[in-house]
DNA sequence: CGGAGGAATTGACGGGTATCAATGCTGGGT
DNA sequence: ACCCAGCATTGATACCCGTCAATTCCTCCG
């Protein structure tokens, strides 16, 4: 695992554990989170979070009491949010830094499945089930800021408030569809089509450009490495391929896309 | 693509488009689907699909009301069922026969990303949400019987009733794993690891025995390798060695795990 | 400014897998 | 019973990519 650091003292163990203890799993090197800062909800204005999409057609009374019982959990680097398996009682929302998803082989090597950065929501899906759990570890990749919030609550609201519902639902929908479209990158048969394919799912769907657009990769090239099923030395040599033949301009995690029209044919 | 036929006249056409009609897409042999017998719900008792589990602790009225508005197709071997992209306005149970649900990559070849049998749900996820679209292709491979239900009824039903919400997330969360589940498969570094993960996971999870446990591969074995990111030859020849080795017995279709724990150190 | 550690890159090599081609097998239809 | 079409298997070959090793680059810290 990249960077590990144990929780410090300006995490504070909140009365009611958000990430209840589990089964000790073999990873010696995965910390149990410390999360922090229960309730005390400041004045609504002051919880942007608030205002996220994600919580749309909710009314001023909603807002307040899923506010009153979110929390703020202040990570650095290396800090686990949740663990798969565990009982899904909270979901977050990412407001700085990034997160890594990831499971563990049975040999006990990690894979990664994705990330999320700010403004994304996560486990959302497994929050909605009553019974649901995590389907991966979370953990921070720098000091991140990510507020949490309950489960039932959601449920509870979602069950009251059919428009909220549709809104949760959307959400729901579009995250199944971003893991049928990760899978679909997993299942090209090559590296360089799968990195290809990625790059550009990583364009947003509005940019019509063929050229000059700029993606920043959500990971460092070896944890990108990983979730694309390769070795970072294969990601390396890919990538250095695309440069020399003038599809790509890489500097650091900023990949600028020169022919975008060049890469999907290279590809096929 | 394996077997295509054209729609035949016993599928008749219904008044209101199951599946509607979309975008002319590349490939030539994806016919479209004739979806069949609209409506007209026999009694109740006939209905042997409401009793699904999917629509537990519905009430009889929302039962019939289903019912009422549910359709049976009746497809042969390579009809098309839904169509990536297309508005998720209907949701299925597959009654008999299996489905096969891929996606068609920008170079026009196919990839396998699952197939649903007997008594499995299908788009749940889509039809739940507003303006959900399917995430894929579903292709019937046999002879297949399919009931499906309309999603804005499901909407309406589940915003009503939070105890049937909480069995409809279930069945959600669970979907989301499973997809969760798959891409962990495909991230495995080499064919073999990938297929035995696979055929492990195709065993129950109450059933905990090392040794004749009986599975039945869903697919044919040239769509299970495009499932599994590789060729129909690689496929053939990793079952071979594991036969070799004494560890699965492979009849057609039907593997034999004679190994388990076997099978597992096997690839670690 | 200089050193240390980790990440990224590059090279060499061997094993795994795609590809092409040929054969064997099986189920459906006549 | 026969044939046929499609699927599955097997073999030969080339190439992609995983592995190991060495080097460079970057960032953080002293």
């Amino acid at each position: 695992m990249s960077r590990q650091n144990t929780p410090t003292a300006n995490n504070r163990q909140p009365e009611e554990a958000a990430v209840t203890s589990c089964d000790a799993i073999k990873l010696a090197d995965v910390t149990h989170a410390r999360l922090a800062e229960p309730l005390l909800c400041p004045r609504l204005e002051h919880c942007a979070i608030h205002r996220h999409p994600f919580f749309q057609d909710l009314g001023d009374q909603d807002l307040a009491s899923l506010c009153q019982r979110s929390r703020l959990h202040t990570l650095e680097a290396g800090e686990m949010l949740c663990r798969e398996g565990d009982r899904a009682e909270r979901f977050f929302i990412v407001l700085s830094g990034s997160v890594k998803l990831f499971r563990v082989t049975d040999q006990g090597s990690e894979r990664v499945l994705g990330s999320a950065g700010g403004d994304e929501v996560l486990a959302e899906v497994a929050a909605c089930s009553p019974d649901g759990r995590y389907p991966w570890y979370a953990q921070s990749l720098e000091p991140t800021r990510v507020r949490s919030f309950s489960g039932a609550l959601l449920r509870e609201m979602v069950a009251g408030r059919s428009d909220y519902m549709m809104n949760v639902m959307r959400y729901v929908a579009a995250a199944m569809s971003q893991t049928v479209e990760d899978r679909t990158i997993l299942s090209a048969q090559n590296a360089r089509e799968r990195l290809v394919q990625y790059l550009l799912s990583l364009v947003p769907g509005t940019d019509r450009r063929n050229s000059g657009i700029v993606v920043e990769l959500p990971l460092p090239k070896g944890l990108l490495a990983s979730q694309l099923a390769m070795q970072p030395e294969t990601l390396s040599r890919v990538l250095k391929e695309l440069r020399n033949r003038g599809l790509v301009q890489v500097a650091q995690r900023q990949v600028t896309i020169l022919d975008r029209a060049g890469l999907q044919e290279f590809v096929g």
